[in-house]
DNA sequence: TCCGATATGAGAGTCAACTCTCATGTGAGA
DNA sequence: TCTCACATGAGAGTTGACTCTCATATCGGA
C-alpha cells in the first residue's frame, strides 16, 4: 500500500508528463485552443487516460498546489488584517520558492494564459475566500463577517491579483518581493 | 435607417424576451445547468435565432451594460486614486440606479449564478483594468504603469468584488451605498 | 511462477455550443 | 401595391469535452 513501488512511480512520471506537455501546449497556443487529445497525444498517453488522472481539463490549471495560504496565515502572530496577510504571503512564498519555483513548475503555471487561468481557479475560490476572512478575523479579533475585514481582504486580494498579471507579463518580475512590495504600500495606507 | 420602426422595436422586444427568460432559468437550475436549447424554446425563438442575438451563450451575463465607469471616471476631479475611483463608482452607480436598477434588469443579474457570472466576465476585464489604470495615473499626475497606481486600482477593485458577492448573497443590501461605505474604509487607511 | 488487482488503449457514444445553408415570411420604401 | 432587404426557422454538420465498455498488458504479492 505504500507509494514506492514502481506502479506509483510511474504513475507520478505520468502526471508529471501531462502537466508538463499541457502548459509547454498552453504557452505556445493558448489554454482554449489545446484540446485534451492534443496533451493526450504530446504526452503519449491516450484521451481516456488523460481523464482518469484529471477529472476536467480545468483542473490541469487549479492552485491546489499552490502554498497553503490559509495554513500560513494561521501561523501568522495577531494584528490587524493587512499586515497578517502581508505576513502569510510571505510564509506561503518562502515555502513555494524552496519547493515550486525551484522544481520548475511556477514559471510553467505563470507563463500559461492567465486570464483563463484566473477563470478556473475563480470558480474554487468562494471557499477559499471565506476561510481567509474566518482566520484574519480570528488574528485581528474582530468577527468574520465584519465589514472592516472583508474590505481588508479584499483590498490585500485585488493588489495580489494585480501584480499576479504584472508578473505573468513579465517573467523577469520577482514575483514574491513584488507583492511584498505592494502590500506595504498597501499597508502603508496606498501613500502617493 | 432609424431605430424606430416596427422591424427595430421587435428586435429589441425579441432580445430582451431572451435575456428575461435566460436569467429566469438561470435563477432556477443554474446557468452550467442551462442549455441555449431551453433558452430559445423559452423564448420562443429557434437556437439559430439565439445566435443572431448572442455571439456566445457568455455574454448574456456580460457587464456590457454596466454603467460607463470608464466615464464617470473621466469626469473626476484629480486626486489621489482611491477617491477619484470612490467618486466615480458613486456616479456611475447613481446612472445606473435611475436606469437599470429601476428597470429591473440589476436584480435578475446580481440573482444569477455568481461564480460563473463572475467568470464570464473576468475574460473581459483585462482591457478594462489598463484603461482604468490610464484614467486615474491621469488624475493623480503618475505615469500609467507606476506600481501605486497598479496597487490602487488593485485594491479598490478587490474590496468592490467583495461587496458585489456580499450584495449577490443579500438582494436587501444597498449596494452602491454600502461599495461607497467600504470604499471610505479604504480611503481612510483600512483603519479598525 | 502464477494469480488477482489495476492501469491502459481503443473506440464508440453523449452532450452542448456554435456554424452554415436554404427556404419562407414579413416589414420598409417606392 | 409591389418588391427588395432582411429576420427567422428548420435542420444538418462540426468540434471538443467527457463517459463507458471491453480487451489487453503489467505490477505486486503469494
Amino acid at each position: 500500500m505504500g507509494d514506492s513501488g514502481l506502479r506509483e512511480r510511474k504513475k507520478a512520471r505520468t502526471r508529471e508528463t501531462i502537466l508538463r506537455e499541457a502548459f509547454r501546449l498552453f504557452r505556445e497556443r493558448g489554454y482554449a485552443a489545446t484540446t485534451v487529445e492534443q496533451i493526450a497525444e504530446a504526452a503519449e498517453i491516450s484521451p481516456a487516460t488523460f481523464f482518469r488522472y484529471f477529472p476536467a481539463k480545468e483542473h490541469l490549471v487549479a492552485l491546489d498546489r499552490f502554498p497553503p495560504l490559509v495554513e500560513a496565515l494561521a501561523a501568522q502572530p495577531p494584528g490587524p488584517p493587512v499586515t497578517v496577510l502581508r505576513g502569510a504571503f510571505r510564509t506561503a512564498f518562502a515555502a513555494l520558492s524552496a519547493e515550486e519555483i525551484a522544481a520548475g513548475h511556477a514559471r510553467e503555471v505563470f507563463a500559461a494564459t492567465v486570464p483563463e487561468l484566473l477563470v478556473a481557479n475563480l470558480r474554487r475560490s468562494p471557499g477559499l475566500i471565506r476561510e481567509v476572512c474566518e482566520v484574519v478575523a480570528g488574528r485581528a479579533g474582530c468577527a468574520a463577517d465584519d465589514p472592516r475585514i472583508r474590505n481588508a481582504v479584499g483590498a490585500v486580494l485585488g493588489v495580489v491579483a494585480m501584480v499576479w498579471l504584472a508578473w505573468a507579463g513579465d517573467t523577469g518580475m520577482d514575483g514574491p518581493a513584488e507583492i511584498d512590495r505592494a502590500l506595504a504600500h498597501l499597508e502603508s495606507g496606498l501613500s502617493l
